[in-house]
RNA sequence: GGCCUCAUCGUCUAGCGGUUAGGACACGGCCCUUUCAAGGCCGCGGCGCGGGUUCGAUUCCCGCUGAGGUCACCA
């Protein structure tokens, strides 16, 4: 047999839908676990639908995502080119061969008559079949050639069998099989020249050598259609994995495939939204697929030893931010402390203009209770600027502070403070221990007063000392003094 | 509407005739603790319904219900 190739096959769009991420990295992942070659092709062949700059993206994607591929548009391979729009000519003869051969036919019919067809078919009291009726189906030879002649516009369509049936196996969906009446001419050639996916795809995957096709159950039931095209021709169709659907849910909580819409999700909006590209891999294999244990962590490189195309689930998932979120935070306190801070400083300097404040101990607090990224700068507002805050915030049962503790604390904690000359997190934190056991106070009732004369904030990254330490002395005892003073007023 | 597919905790899932139905997220509680997290422990929570087959069904078969997909000169 010769040697496995799956591709992805995405077309330009400007954006990377998370499912269609999650069909690349099955994709890959079913070339690597048969030690395969991955390709990339780019189908551009709606006009209508160009972006600028959109293959860019999916180049992008790809590396970030870590999905190496050995053949496509960047670099190269045997097949080449790899992007339809530059392979015309060739859908243009191997469709004329099908029309040759009596499996294809030219349709004159104009969209106007289609829409109207169309129209029709959608009316609440319509029985029969849906779809294209066949009209140009069986044109007499003579009349194709005189309406070819005077320059009538046309498509290509194929011209599917209407009786018996079609059937194939499909790793996940097992045997499919549909009657041939139920089947489509669908279009190969559009009125533009350009082919449809339909056709475009069978003959790219056929002469590039794809062994598997790896995509979205949404084609299930088209895939007889293309099975037809391959028999055609007398080739031999690829193996088909086809994948449970991603599902979204949209505001009113209704579940349907993950769009816009439903759910909501590019790429590119995640990384820029704080999560790390090994946690959305991680997270996406699982979403129809699992080892067959109780493990979940996984690289892309364990995935690649691990995942088989054959433990692929039936069901559609609903794709779960919260669990998302969970393997972000996961992934966020793997980083060593160099690589989170490296991330984590643009968003730590969006709320810490200070620069005497050290970003790598900032970093430090941050990275064993953070989720994502953008999370950083609400936690760190008041290094900048102490917030308004209600004496109210001194009082807190749990540690044993209260508004006859905090005045107390407050001016025990300066006094021992001012003789701190080693200004470290322990030092400090011995220090006002020292001032409450003079006090007579709980310990918790000292930090937790100057940690609010500081902060002003309920809820901080770090303890008082942490904070103490990244504010420096001059900065701690004035905002110590200042709150220390509120009580005197 | 026709055709097709799917169906285990709220969510992602293990299970492939006999299990106290397992794990993870979320949720609740406890521990730890310099606030909050993180971490540890415990808990809550599930086989859609009805028929069969079988000594025995979550598991096999049929029907129902529910959900989803698809019926484009989009992919």
């Amino acid at each position: 047999m010769s040697e496995v190739k799956t591709r992805f096959a995405p077309s330009p769009t400007g954006y990377m839908h998370i499912g269609n991420l999650r069909t690349a990295l099955y994709a890959y992942l079913t070339a690597k676990s048969m030690d395969g070659k991955f390709i990339l092709r780019i189908e551009d062949t709606d006009q209508d639908r160009k972006v600028d700059g959109a293959i860019q993206v999916i180049y992008d994607t790809l590396a970030i995502a870590g999905l190496h591929n050995d053949e496509g548009p960047d670099c190269g391979g045997p097949a080449a080119p790899y992007v339809q729009s530059e392979r015309l000519p060739i859908y243009r003869e191997y469709a004329q061969k099908l029309v040759e051969q009596g499996d294809a036919y030219y349709c004159f019919c104009t969209k106007e008559r289609l829409a109207e067809l169309h129209e029709a078919q959608q009316a609440p009291d319509f029985k029969g079949r849906h779809g294209y009726d066949g009209h140009c189906r069986d044109l007499p030879k003579e009349e194709v050639d005189a309406l070819l002649a005077a320059g009538t516009p046309y498509v290509i369509r194929q011209k599917a069998p209407q009786a018996g049936t079609t059937a194939y196996r499909d790793v996940v969906f097992g045997e499919v099989s549909v009657n041939n009446s139920e089947l489509q001419d669908i279009v190969l050639i559009k009125a533009d020249g350009f082919p449809t996916y339909n056709f475009a795809h069978v003959v790219d995957d056929h002469l590039m050598g794809v062994t598997h096709v790896t995509r979205g159950s949404e084609y299930v039931a088209q895939t007889p259609s293309y099975i037809l095209i391959y028999r055609a021709f007398g080739w031999e169709h690829p193996t088909y994995i086809h994948l449970p659907l991603i599902m979204g849910k949209d505001a009113e909580g209704n579940v349907a495939k993950l769009s816009k819409r439903h759910g909501s999700v590019s790429f590119q909006d995640m990384i820029a939204d704080g999560y790390l590209p090994e946690a959305i891999i991680n997270y996406i294999a699982l979403l129809g697929w699992n080892p067959k244990t109780d493990e979940e962590m996984f690289t892309l490189a364990e995935l690649e030893k691990r995942f088989t195309p054959d433990a692929i689930n039936k069901s559609p998932a609903i794709f779960d931010y919260e669990k998302l979120l969970w393997f972000n935070g996961q992934y966020i306190r793997k980083l060593s402390p160099e690589a989170f801070l490296e991330k984590a400083l643009p968003f730590i300097r969006e709320a810490v203009k200070n620069e005497a404040y050290d970003a790598g101990k900032i970093a430090a607090l941050l990275q064993q209770r953070l989720e994502k990224m953008t999370q950083i700068p609400a936690q760190l507002t008041f290094f900048d600027a102490m917030p308004e805050f209600e004496d109210e915030l001194y009082v807190n049962k749990k540690s044993k502070s209260t508004l006859e503790t905090a005045p107390a604390a407050l001016a025990k904690g300066i006094e021992v403070l001012e003789g701190v000359e080693d200004w470290t997190n322990e030092k400090l934190y011995y220090a006002l221990k020292e001032a409450a056991d003079e006090l007579g106070f709980k310990a918790n009732a000292v930090m937790w007063a100057v940690r609010i004369a500081v902060t002003g904030t309920m809820v901080t990254p770090g303890g008082a000392t942490d904070i103490l330490e990244i504010l420096g002395k001059e900065e701690s005892l004035t905002r110590m003094k200042k709150a220390a003073a509120r009580f005197a007023a």
